[in-house]
DNA sequence: CGCTCAGAAGATACTCAGTCCCATCGCGTC
DNA sequence: GACGCGATGGGACTGAGTATCTTCTGAGCG
């Protein structure tokens, strides 16, 4: 069913009355008219009207969800922030279409509601894998509900900043700055995997009895991986 | 119109036909006849089906909203932290329909989907508040939805494990517990208003080319500003 | 070429949420 | 007792979503 031409006759016809006439004012029976099939079969294509904007939410779930399972990330907060990166590479693919749907998103309450749902859905994952992974540590539910909230809330942020600049600059580079608040945040909370030093990346970089120097270089890239703001 | 006694007969009526028969079985119809109003009377009370379960949300709004103009915190974060605790505290109050409400919820998809978005309404109150508190510092906007989020997850966190509990323990002790994680997080990202101490520790140690001991020293300082399962 | 069978589309009827409008009723006022 | 007014009842209407039945189409096969 992915992917029939139907689908995207439908998925135009929509959008275009949406643009015209506003969503409220479109009924299915308008979509099912101008793409030129009946009402039956929009509904077979699409579970609701409010589906025809948002499409591929699952699939990008199961991708996303994909992603973390084989993360070789060394702590939960990186292959989370990995993982994000996936959904906002989403938005950008299909730039047009994600600046059609901010645009009517910002206006229909309902519709609006509905993605704050479908977040909702990536921060539950987010939640439920972190959670998982910090499994036994202390405050690791508490834990996991600020990671998840926290990358998903960058994410947001750079999202709504790209949309709002109608897809004119690259957003990856300000989705890592972004990222690098909530990893320096929450890093240092993890023992990274695999590893036994039960310590922080800080006290790691003083075991290794080097010279000052190279003391000072270790304390630089931890800083380096601070937000600006903060240096 | 608040708290007429008819509205009272609806809320009950509905409660115990969505209890009896599940939500999508009972129609409006069926509230209101078991209420003795008639079907016009339902919705005059109600906006929809859905708000039945969902009141005075509007009102709680305003009230936190009242809360945070009316803040004499010396940052953001504590601001808002402070406020979000009249939102578990109402939850609290009225535990009975707390219990009941979430028992709903987390049986019927559309429900959940419309908590999530009051749920965001908070969000962004807190995020707007915050932004204009923050104006003018660097990644402003970015450093708004991050603690605005983090609040709120801290607060769902805590909330949940309360419901979970069927209620039968104080929720604030937890929620302070989580506040902390947060304020010790974001508090050191801002100036305290009134004071001008513009740097952190960190800063002010790496900038002087000092001594490995005099780093060493500056970063304990800077450890012991986290969260406390960090030390 | 024509038959068959299955999957996809059309057609129709139904339920129910939500909106509108109008008639009515209770009730206090003048 | 007439008037006004807010709240209720009742009924009509729109539109989303579901279920069911019929019709078409096209691929495979004799």
């Amino acid at each position: 069913m992915p992917r029939s031409p139907i689908r995207r006759r439908l998925a135009e016809a929509a959008t275009a009355l949406f643009d015209e006439r506003g969503y409220d004012a479109t009924t299915v029976d308008d979509i099912a008219a101008r793409a030129g099939v009946s009402r039956s079969t929009f509904f077979r294509h699409y579970r609701s009207k409010e589906d025809v904007i948002f499409p591929e939410h699952d699939a990008l779930l199961a991708k996303v969800a994909a992603r973390l399972a084989a993360s070789t990330a060394d702590t939960a907060v990186v292959a989370v922030c990995d993982a994000v990166r996936i959904v906002l590479a989403h938005y950008v693919d299909d730039a047009e279409v994600s600046l059609q749907r901010y645009r009517l998103v910002g206006k229909v309450p309902a519709l609006r509601d509905r993605e704050i749902a479908s977040v909702a859905r990536y921060q539950r994952l987010f939640r439920e894998f972190v959670a998982d992974w910090l499994d036994g540590s202390p405050d690791a539910a508490l834990r996991a509900e600020l990671m998840a909230a926290s990358v998903v809330a960058a994410h947001n942020q750079v999202l709504r900043g790209w949309l709002r600049a109608e897809g004119r600059h690259d957003p990856f580079g300000p989705l890592d700055h972004a990222l690098q608040y909530v990893i320096t945040t929450f890093r240092h909370l993890e023992k990274p995997r695999g590893r036994e030093t039960s310590d922080r990346v800080v006290v790691a970089a003083f075991r290794s009895s080097a010279s000052p120097d190279t003391v000072m270089d270790a304390i630089r890239a931890q800083l380096d991986a601070r937000p600006p703001a903060d240096r």
